[in-house]
DNA sequence: ATTATCTATAGATCTATAGATAATGC
DNA sequence: ATTATCTATAGATCTATAGATAATGC
């Protein structure tokens, strides 16, 4: 059962895209490789021949994730470039937003996980990081800034989103979700 | 061996303690019934005497690591009540706190992982949360915050601390995380 | 001939339970 | 007699690997 190159290609990528969102939505530990290899419909004894290890995955479907969502950081940037921190805010502290982690912000969704693996996935989560900061912080300095400030204040408003969602999920109260993400939004300066 | 009922007791509170500090250092899914029996010396099969499931087992986990930081919170506002939320900040924004989750603040640790778990663990969470914005409310309100303004900053930063802590860990980088750190101290008022 | 994927399984977990044991508390 | 804890295990995972299979690519 042997496909084309090009096939195991795309194979690949779509273990990587089907991880990504599983990791989000249930957690690194949440989700088995069978799991994965299933959704992507292949099976479960092919995973070894793609990856060398379920760490790896982590590392490479994190890293898939931050490349989606900087696209969609870049896009509110580039649309509203004034106010670029209320920009990332108003799509970024939505109900939608943390009612679906498994296509939302990596941060948000695996930070926590993050934390606890090896350093091939706090790589990952790094450079996702630096690389948000950066967009920020070139908008923050087009918008009149200094480079102090305006790193200063990118790096803590990702900080206030990500906090704001991540507790905003862990509750049962729907409404004290929506307040935290209201406070959060309200916060965050016009840049 | 069978034990007193005091002695029994005491065995559950160690049980809970000492899950409260595993849990935070390597999640939920990270530690077994096995390992947290054997770390307060009992032996696995005892668990389910003492409660019903691993998840009741998280929800008061999680319970009392929220009890024991409350009263590292309420100690710094008492001791500094005209700044209030730079007096939170101060201890909670640190290398040391940082590198030692298992006895840190229980949203920085599991946050995350309380997202992804049923109601009963995200129902302390949401107590946990409004206790500790309570405090800050309280105290800013005392500082001559209308009561609108209080809650507002009361949760939004507690939202870039929590953001901030899980940053900071998810990297490798020492100085990045250090720089996270001081950049969320940087952007929260005096109060 | 090479190799992407498959089936099948090893070996190590994990939660939860059944039944035995022995000291407490009536 | 009750009950807190113990030993032992069921049954369901999980990561990772071994070896077979069959289509690609030389």
């Amino acid at each position: 059962m042997r496909v084309s190159r090009e096939q195991a290609e795309k194979n690949r990528a779509a273990v990587i895209d089907v991880a990504s969102r599983m990791f989000r939505g249930r957690g690194f530990d949440g989700v088995g490789i069978a799991d994965i290899m299933k959704a992507a419909g292949l099976t479960h004894g092919g995973f070894y021949g793609q990856f060398e290890s379920k760490e790896q995955l982590e590392a490479e479907a994190s890293r898939a994730a931050f490349a989606r969502t900087w696209k969609r950081w870049q896009g509110a940037l580039a649309a509203e470039p004034d106010a670029p921190l209320q920009a990332v805010a108003s799509f970024y502290l939505t109900k939608a937003h943390r009612d679906h982690p498994e296509t939302g912000c990596a941060f948000a969704a695996l930070a926590g996980d993050a934390a606890r693996s090896g350093p091939d996935v706090k790589a990952e989560f790094e450079s996702g990081l630096e690389s948000k900061v950066a967009l920020l912080e070139e908008a923050l300095i087009s918008s009149g800034a200094s480079p102090e400030e305006a790193r200063t204040r990118a790096l803590a408003t990702v900080s206030t989103l990500v906090g704001a969602l991540v507790l905003a999920r862990a509750v049962n109260d729907k409404s004290l979700g929506e307040e935290i993400l209201a406070s959060a939004a309200a916060v965050v300066p016009d840049g």
